[in-house]
DNA sequence: TTGTAGGCGTTATCAA
DNA sequence: TTGATAACGCCTACAA
């Protein structure tokens, strides 16, 4: 059965007896004791620093959580280690949110979620003590619930979050007005929109309707044309892009980088040109957006921003300092490469 | 500065203060003690009970720990979050060995390390305490020695380890035996073999050239035709392809996945029928092998036999059971599809 | 400049 | 059937 460790570690009272001196002034001297004027003799410093390098001494950092009553570590939940959908959008985020929570002191970490028995795994939360989660990726109403009852502070990046959460969110209709602000500048009236199908089958994302409907308004509200079928999502693509051309759209607006890919594709196969026979806008700044032929005019989401300021949001949550926005909105940028032409 | 956190969870003491009971009866409820003839007041039990869902109680893992000295936590080592770069057959395997530590009572971990100062996050093992390590990927020799150093269990899957190390690895040589085996069998006699060229920029992975070799010496002591070709790894697909058939060569067979499908497309552009010019057969059966055109046949890592045994082989380390291959070596399985004909 | 002592939350041992 | 108590390893107020 589970016992102890056979090779038990050494611990701080071990340096202390090895070395003649307090279970305190080795702390201290582990610790570089600021606070209080500290000082030790030097000679006492270098047996202590010494012992510690000799016996590969390592603090117990569940003594040091225990006593501190602080982790100093924060999870990332939502990453889904299975099937590596993590989006190169959530990968900036993410890398840009550690590399500061790494400077304030911080450490990262994941978990493996254990499945529940009804096969979903959604929404486990790490079993081991953490300061805080990040929020990644989709999060469903039930692995929001199960964060929201833990206590524990928390900042979405991109999610929705509860009535305890904060976040960082993109501004999703106002990226449509800049879209549509840039469109016009260039000269287009006639705007097709194609409606993205990959997160169908992700109930719990409500981002393809939101931008449909963002979309509809602000068309409307500017009396352009509202092209009829932008509905039909389950369309194939040479067939929408022939209804596009067919109902004399200009541009289309796209909702995501597989729809924009997808859409090229086609237009190559039918030898339409783009942006010469039509011009083409979507969202999402990720590989390979820049490397198509030809290079993809989009609006991106400023994932590294992001991901920035979440971090320091939890660590001022934590550090118990007063965060005045709970939903920090951050504008999305247009992109402009060279897939939409002037008409 | 970092001050205690705003709402301190309930302990264990509190649910006892407030059930009229000591620590210890609460203590034995939670964990069912079985091992001494447990028993309480089913009256009491279900007190402390309904308090716990109450107050929302759980226990604080870094005293258990503490208390337990082991965490009950493995940190799965070597995935790269930033890059995504994890194959496929990684994530199988650490997916099966994810399912058997759940059920043996362990969580899974992994840590953003935290990049030093030279630039290189390398080897870098998360400042929590674990209790053992599973290895993945490709180790450098420093990652090696700081996981040797730490005294921590670890084990390798398809890794090398250190001297302390244990792990489950695949015999190549066979590998390439079994291949050879197959394609004599198939009537083959002139072989041509397609070297990689994707881990070339792994200075620590040997795969490259130990596959190389093995299949040199295969070649050589199978008294087959050595075609000369198979050094020039720098060379263009379409190149290659025209020597091998050039060469009289009636098969090839490819370093990894990638190479085969580049070698797929080169036949495709070039008019080449497989396999009815030239057979293919390659290594790792991952995705997308078989929904090629042909689907692949390929010799594949039974990854998730080797990630279940790599669980059991800590596990029985970390309870002090005696685990008596320190290496533990796997076959590759060959999966017949269609792209080898016989001649 | 250094030491003593108490406690963080849990669990195991022992006694009642 | 239950309770008191002593650790686990570390940190820090306070005392010396």
């Amino acid at each position: 059965m589970a016992r102890k460790a056979t090779t038990s570690r050494p611990t701080l009272a071990m340096i202390a007896k090895e070395c003649g001196v307090s279970n305190a002034t080795v702390s201290r001297v582990l610790r570089g004791d600021h606070a209080h004027g500290f000082s030790v003799r030097p000679e006492v410093r270098d047996r202590i620093m010494q012992t510690v390098a000799k016996l590969n001494y390592r603090p117990d950092l569940t003594a040091r959580s225990l006593r501190a009553q602080q982790t100093h570590v924060i999870a990332v939940l939502g990453l889904n280690h299975q099937w590596k959908s993590s989006s190169d959008v959530n990968n900036a985020a993410i890398g840009a949110a550690v590399d500061v929570l790494h400077e304030l002191g911080y450490s990262v970490c994941t978990s493996f979620p254990k499945p529940t028995a009804d096969g979903s795994s959604e929404g486990q939360l790490p079993p081991w003590r953490v300061d805080g989660y990040l929020l990644v990726g989709i999060q469903t109403h039930k692995s929001l619930v199960e964060v929201e009852a833990s206590g524990i502070p928390y900042v979405g990046i991109n999610t929705r979050v509860g009535t305890k959460g904060y976040a960082c969110q993109v501004d999703d209709a106002l990226g449509i007005k800049k879209v549509l602000d840039y469109l016009q500048e260039m000269g287009h009236q006639r705007i097709a929109y194609r409606n993205g199908s990959a997160d169908r089958a992700r109930p719990d994302s409500h981002a393809v309707q939101d931008r449909h409907v963002a979309f509809v308004n602000e068309i409307t509200s500017r009396q352009l044309p509202l092209l009829d079928h932008h509905e039909s999502m389950v369309m194939d693509d040479k067939e929408f892009l022939n209804q596009a051309l067919a109902a004399k759209a200009t541009a289309i607006l796209s909702y995501d980088l597989t729809e924009s890919i997808r859409l090229m594709q086609a237009a190559y196969q039918m030898s339409v040109n783009i942006p010469g026979d039509i011009s083409l806008i979507g969202f999402n700044d990720e590989y390979p957006a820049a490397l198509l032929t030809p290079p993809l005019t989009v609006m991106g989401v400023p994932a590294r921003s992001m991901g920035r300021q979440a971090a320091v949001m939890l660590v001022d949550l934590l550090q118990g300092r007063k965060v005045d926005e709970r939903i920090r909105v951050f504008e999305e940028q247009l992109i402009t490469r060279q897939s939409v032409a002037r008409v």
